[in-house]
DNA sequence: GCAAAAGTGTTACAATTACACCCATGC
DNA sequence: GCATGGGTGTAATTGTAACACTTTTGC
């Protein structure tokens, strides 16, 4: 095979992976111990594998830094291009979306760490504006998919669920509101059980969960509806 | 430089570009001469160039199809990496969505041609595919962002825009609830001039622009808005 | 005048938000 | 009993769709 260095690239996978944790969105990092960047955190990824796909790439190398198991959703991000994005050399990066439901608690290793995405430290590359932008697709899509099956357990709680979607979303949300808005279009369904309040007392709460466990789109067009016909 | 054939990918950019031409939501495509493929039609594309951001590139080469100044907007959207996508060996392709707006009447080469996308003759690759992708994106954004500027003349009448929104759309739009919609969102604004009948009369039309040529989100949140505070 | 196309007024409907009020439990 | 968190009923608000009607033109 001949090989022509200049149109031949690296390509590297990137993934945000965020999660509520402590009522904080956050995302998963990694505190680097070489250079460059020494010390300062970094999206968990790795190179593209010969005859690999970038899904399975960024999975495989996710599974290094948490259970992949706990990933509830994976979707394509956006692929980052800068020639100068690596000070080594160039590298093509595509990134994905990963979200971990609140209240899994994967083992992580020593250098791997959840920070709220709010109040990042210091990344390495182009990484503090990748995860920006995983935020933004994530509050951009909780309002008209169900995008939310992800960050939420199992079952839940009318508040825990507005606990998630608050801290998603970063302003409070109803829970009344939360509840009929999602009742109403059918993704959210009551199991037979509840909860016992804690110790400062209050109502058994009840228990939900989603209908599906997928991405459904439940609000395709918010204006300009297709007519009865 | 060593060379590991194995880390490192060819890269090449493809160019989704949408605009309304009789009445249709239409792709660019032009029609291979060579193997593989030959005689299929394809997206407009072409390598990425070693010092290149893929942005550039494919502006680059969308210039050798279509006078790239009638590309309005132009937004990444997605990357693909079967490793079978092209027989020939892999390579991988960041895609990006283009509109072209309707009565702009580009010269273009003898092999290039717009295609109806709901009627896509036999593609090469995994274009028709990436063409469907592209239509989708277009779709979602139509209802909640100005996208629409860009598939539309500078100026315009209502019954225009609800023939482009329309087709884009791919269902049947009211003019009249087009034009309230977007006065109350403030994206259309009045000019102060009118459009003369057709030969079968009528009410003189009144001439609309897009406030801002810009792609503005106008609806970001479809529920779980954030309160007054 | 009549047909055709554009535009306005009004009503109807749907979805979401706001808020008052009732419920069930621990202490 | 009463504080606390959970949940329901109901109204208010907003946004969109539907439809009748008026306006302005060509023939």
């Amino acid at each position: 095979m001949r090989c022509v260095a200049e149109t031949r690239y690296p390509h590297e996978v990137l993934g945000v992976v965020l999660s509520v944790r402590d009522g904080r969105l956050s995302a998963l990092l990694w505190r680097r111990a070489e250079k460059p960047f020494v010390g300062r955190w970094a999206l968990p990824g790795g190179i593209l594998g010969a005859d690999e796909r970038l899904g399975t790439a960024v999975a495989r190398h996710l599974a290094r830094k948490v259970d992949i198991q706990e990933i509830a959703h994976l979707e394509q991000l956006e692929t980052r291009s800068d020639p100068k994005r690596d000070p080594r050399g160039r590298v093509l990066a595509t990134a994905y979306l990963g979200l971990v439901p609140a209240g899994a608690e994967p083992d992580l290793p020593d250098d791997t760490a959840w920070h709220p995405v709010d109040a990042l430290p210091r990344t390495a590359f182009d990484h503090g504006s990748i995860a920006e932008s995983g935020r933004a697709r994530l509050r951009a899509k909780l309002s008209y998919t169900t995008i939310g099956y992800a960050l939420a357990p199992d079952t839940f709680t009318i508040s825990q669920l507005r606990d998630i979607y608050g801290a998603a979303l970063g302003h409070e949300v109803s829970a009344t509101n939360l509840q009929r808005v999602l009742l109403r279009r059918g993704v959210l369904v009551p199991t037979n059980s509840t909860v016992a309040p804690t110790r400062s007392g209050g109502r058994p709460a009840a228990v939900y969960r989603f209908r599906d466990r997928n991405l459904l789109v439940t609000n395709e067009f918010a204006a300009f509806r297709p007519g009865p016909a």
